[in-house]
DNA sequence: CGCTACACAATTGTCGACAATTCTTGAGTA
DNA sequence: TACTCAAGAATTGTCGACAATTGTGTAGCG
């Protein structure tokens, strides 16, 4: 039920399907931040000629996985911590934005959906106490669906399509699945019944401070495999 | 005196340099908006193969200029109200973060060579009175500054590289030279000292306004051109 | 007359090879 | 020993041709 790529077709080509292995590669860390992307040797590694392989490779760079420079070929990105400050500040005000205009846009039907699925979620969790996985697909499935109920497609192609690998990569790479479960649940519902109620301004401040507190959680993280 | 691409690169390569070409022609509305982009016909017009070509429009779509569809081709967008309504939605948050950005992080020298740009265009100004180009080049150069002052990598490329061209897309397509323009110096300047006095939450506020402002400008010429 | 299905044309996606640039290595010199 | 510089190797950028897919027009059928 997890909605992996929102904007991005099934792969129907090949350059779709090379681009989707490499975003996971890179995402859970089989392929090393700050390491170099050859593309003969990647073009070899997953059996495709350059020039998808150079199409999906201006995919990833879109999506801040890479970083290219002209004649001299790509890097895996690195965390840092002010790279991880930069992206949630953007969050926080791109999500909150998100909320607002979720209370305003989205459909009853759609709103029941997400109120299914927190339910849903909440099962789950229950069942499967500590399986980071599920839990982090919950949350994204549950960012995902407001972000679209926007019906904002600028934010929705920036969020979905464009930084929201990167909010994963940090996740997984440090490895979430702290304390922070059941509060998260706590908040999700505490949103959707702002969103129900159909006041964004109370929407949007309870998402900003969802996204803050993750971000402090984040930067724990960060600090103590910095020590 | 105009910061055309700040994040791009002097095009080095043929790719660079076509999609110069072609964003201009664009924006310019020279390649009429809603008309399709064929790869053979534009590599022809451009003197490159398609593999340069193809670079480049992957790159256009990533600022919205173009939209794909796998397997079937490009065409370019058509500016519609809603289209602009979510543009400028998505500016007032982030410019209003640019903005609360800028005045933590932006050098005191960064804000004396802006308070210079902006005597500078006042005095231009009042020689070249009514001259659009001179004054929406101006008007970009003080939001260009800014942004870079938030020294958010993130925000900057976003509002730089993927929404700027489309700004200007709906500025020179529906002829922006109203009686906005003297009012807008005012608005700069307050911006600029609520930087300078380190006031972040009111330079946020004044920049919301602003373009909000200017979104209701445009919003104006696009309805008369409508009937 | 309208609809479906097939074949053809045109366009997009992919491939392998060549050109241009950058990185590396090692010789030479101060 | 440290530095400069040049030649070689490797990588990226570009090209032209082929394969795969889509759109179109036409013929056939209900």
């Amino acid at each position: 039920m997890h909605i992996e790529n929102v904007l991005l077709r099934p792969p129907v080509t090949a350059s779709d399907r090379v681009l989707l292995e490499i975003q996971k590669a890179i995402v859970e860390g089989s392929i090393a931040p700050g390491s170099k992307m050859s593309e003969p040797e990647l073009a070899k590694r997953f059996e495709v000629s350059r020039a998808p392989l150079r199409e999906a490779m201006a995919r990833l760079e879109r999506c801040h996985l890479i970083e290219r420079t002209p004649n001299a070929g790509a890097r895996v990105v690195t965390l840092t911590p002010q790279g991880l400050l930069s992206l949630y500040q953007l969050r926080e005000e791109l999500e909150g934005l998100a909320c607002r205009l979720a209370a305003e846009n989205m459909a009853e039907d759609e709103i029941t959906e997400l109120r299914d699925l927190l339910n849903a979620h909440l099962q789950t969790q229950r069942v499967r106490e500590g399986e980071s996985y599920y839990q982090e697909a919950g949350d994204l499935d549950f960012h995902y669906r407001i972000i679209l109920g926007s019906k904002n497609p600028y934010l929705i192609n920036i969020l979905c399509d464009e930084l929201y690998f990167l909010v994963r990569m940090y996740r997984v790479q440090l490895g979430m699945n702290g304390p922070r479960v059941s509060r998260a649940f706590d908040e999700h519902k505490a949103i959707i019944n702002a969103i129900a109620n159909r006041d964004g301004e109370l929407a949007d401040l309870l998402m900003r401070r969802h996204i803050g507190a993750s971000r402090q959680n984040i930067e724990i993280q960060l600090q103590n495999k910095g020590n």
